[in-house]
DNA sequence: CGCCTCCCCCAAAGCGCTTTGAACATGCTT
DNA sequence: AAGCATGTTCAAAGCGCTTTGGGGGAGGCG
């Protein structure tokens, strides 16, 4: 059923047909219950290539993911800020294109969604510290926003991010007050943006109270449980090992706490870790106190807010880049605890 | 630019051009040099709703997710299904749009994607076990494949599943060959077709010991580490514990083995545990023997076979229902021994 | 009664592409 | 030289919708 047959049905103009259903005001009142009566009954729905190719706007966003090869994790965050985005779409009439590149095949991929016109905006995922896409983007002229930042860009541009530096001094300042002075952290990648700014919080707190940061105690890596594991591992076996962790994700957590439990280690008493926290659906423990001390950020709700900006600059037409930088809180759980006292020699600092 | 200036800047006919760019051969092979050459250089792109419009294929397909509640769980098993067929669409030059649907609307969401005709086939994802949504798809006669089954369902329809019920049955006889007698299961939702097929392979498995499975530890829920923690938990305090876990997800495994740890039992050692694992790249550990024993199927992997079976459908255009049945493996790890010996008294069976 | 407004409604012209049917050379056969 | 296949190009008709620019009838005004 297209709108012609519509039309002919009802014995008027595809012209009316169409005004009474997209509400304009030049049509009789009761035509348009005639019409809208009919479209039910017949399940009318308009075809959206066609409404699009007239309209010349596609009610369409795409959200575009980084790949870097195939065999590289998904972050278990995106499927959460996603589901945040699509409930905003879904409201508005906007279709959701998922677009996972290949990081080879970036800047191609970008020219084409912008020059096929299939998008009205996109939505940035997983930026690097020098991201080369922001100024690839502002060229296209396609509205964007990006979740996260690119520190390295002079250009402006629309972002949606966590005070990542903030949230990583708060938690090293968490564990500074008990008393920890050899904190590691395990961190994500070092080429991505938030990385790079929670390691900078972290390394502004120690510098606060004197205190120098230990290589042998940092890393960065995809956010595995193995990697998480491992590093903590290696770490608890060095001559002076970290008495408190701080880690960017909670899958790294759980490896740091099979870790200590390797170790002989009690969570909380012997060793102190607190963790990043996105909130993620199946990690939630809605019975008391949690368990992990948690830097926690609602990753769904930012997909949701994400969403309400880009569709924003779309639909107002004004370009003038928004910016929204979100507040993480410090929720205790039973992972921290004092500092446990150890012999003088083996302290440093 | 646009097809008509294309054409009059290289003085030819949209015909020509069209033809020359789409590979027909009624073309010169000069001109078709020409063509392409000018196509580069002017960064020209079809507009992707008039091709659609004109040729009525879409090159695009929807992923629909239902949700049931705003705060339901986002499964991490989706992102990683999701990126797997993500790959295929984008070779074959089709979108993929994401559409997650409020349960309450499922019905008119589907109408609505048919009769847009905004795309040309539909994956579905997490069926109950008797979702309704299999004789809709089917009158609204869009090409679809669901991942998973329906068994309640009569009709025919294409589908890709894991073999569930060979999975688990295989878990349990393995804890069974261990000598354990006393077996819980964690499993997902108990309406979820999955979570269905997985306890009947359970109940098989101990059936064809002679055991009865007893409903006490034996329970579904939504896939969360607090659910596994619990479970366990409350089981492990029973008068007659399990000594052994058969769970549905790394999620639950974490989980149980927090609550393994709080009651001082070590895994693999007084309880073991066998968990079902699709291969999350974040929780895979490529150093070594695995922590978990599993049940492991490649999720990543599916959501490819998936989307090149729809893919196949919408080519070849014939509607004949396609299946895959996909066995998993089992992987050793450390999480499971032999049954502890205890108390003859306290035995069952 | 004639004129002017409204109010409703319509025919037709796009949107940018594909595809049908025909035209026009060209070279070959008879 | 006429006839015919072959190879290359084109004009024009859609695809299903929106939107522009009227047109006609009903009612209000002088």
């Amino acid at each position: 059923m297209n709108l012609k047959q519509l039309a002919e049905l009802l014995d008027l103009s595809q012209t009316t047909v169409s005004r009474a259903l997209n509400g304009y005001p030049e049509v009789g009142e009761h035509t348009r219950r005639r019409v809208l009566e009919a479209a039910q009954t017949h399940h009318y729905r308009p075809n959206s290539w066609a409404k699009r190719l007239a309209t010349g706007r596609s009610n369409a966003v795409a959200h575009i993911l980084p790949m870097r090869s195939e065999h590289e994790v998904m972050n278990p965050v995106f499927a959460d800020f996603i589901s945040g985005a699509s409930a905003v779409y879904a409201e508005a009439g906007f279709d959701m294109i998922l677009s996972i590149v290949d990081h080879s095949e970036e800047l191609s991929a970008y020219r084409d969604l912008a020059s096929r016109h299939s998008v009205e905006g996109l939505l940035v995922h997983a930026p690097h510290g020098d991201d080369p896409r922001i100024a690839l983007l502002n060229e296209l002229g396609l509205p964007f926003v990006v979740h996260g930042r690119v520190s390295a860009s002079t250009q402006a541009y629309s972002w949606l991010d966590l005070d990542n530096r903030q949230a990583f001094e708060r938690g090293t300042r968490h564990l500074l007050d008990l008393g920890h002075r050899r904190i590691a952290l395990l961190n994500g990648l070092d080429v991505m943006d938030f990385a790079q700014r929670r390691r900078s919080g972290f390394e502004a707190a120690l510098a606060s109270r004197g205190i120098d940061p230990d290589p042998d105690i940092v890393c960065g890596s995809e956010m595995t449980e193995a990697f998480g594991h491992s590093s903590a591992s290696r770490m608890l076996g060095h001559r002076d090992p970290p008495t408190a962790f701080l880690v960017s994700s909670l899958i790294i957590a759980i490896g740091v706490r099979r870790a200590c439990e390797e170790h002989g280690f009690v969570l909380g008493r012997d060793v102190s870790l607190v963790s990043h926290d996105d909130d993620l659906g199946y990690f939630r423990d809605l019975s008391g106190e949690p368990y992990f001390t948690a830097i926690r950020s609602p990753v769904r709700d930012h997909g949701r807010r994400a969403a309400r900006m880009l569709l924003d600059i779309i639909r107002t037409g004004d370009r003038r880049p928004r910016t929204e930088l979100l507040q993480a809180e410090l929720h205790l759980g039973r992972s921290t605890g004092p500092a446990p006292v150890r012999p003088v020699n083996l302290a440093r600092g």
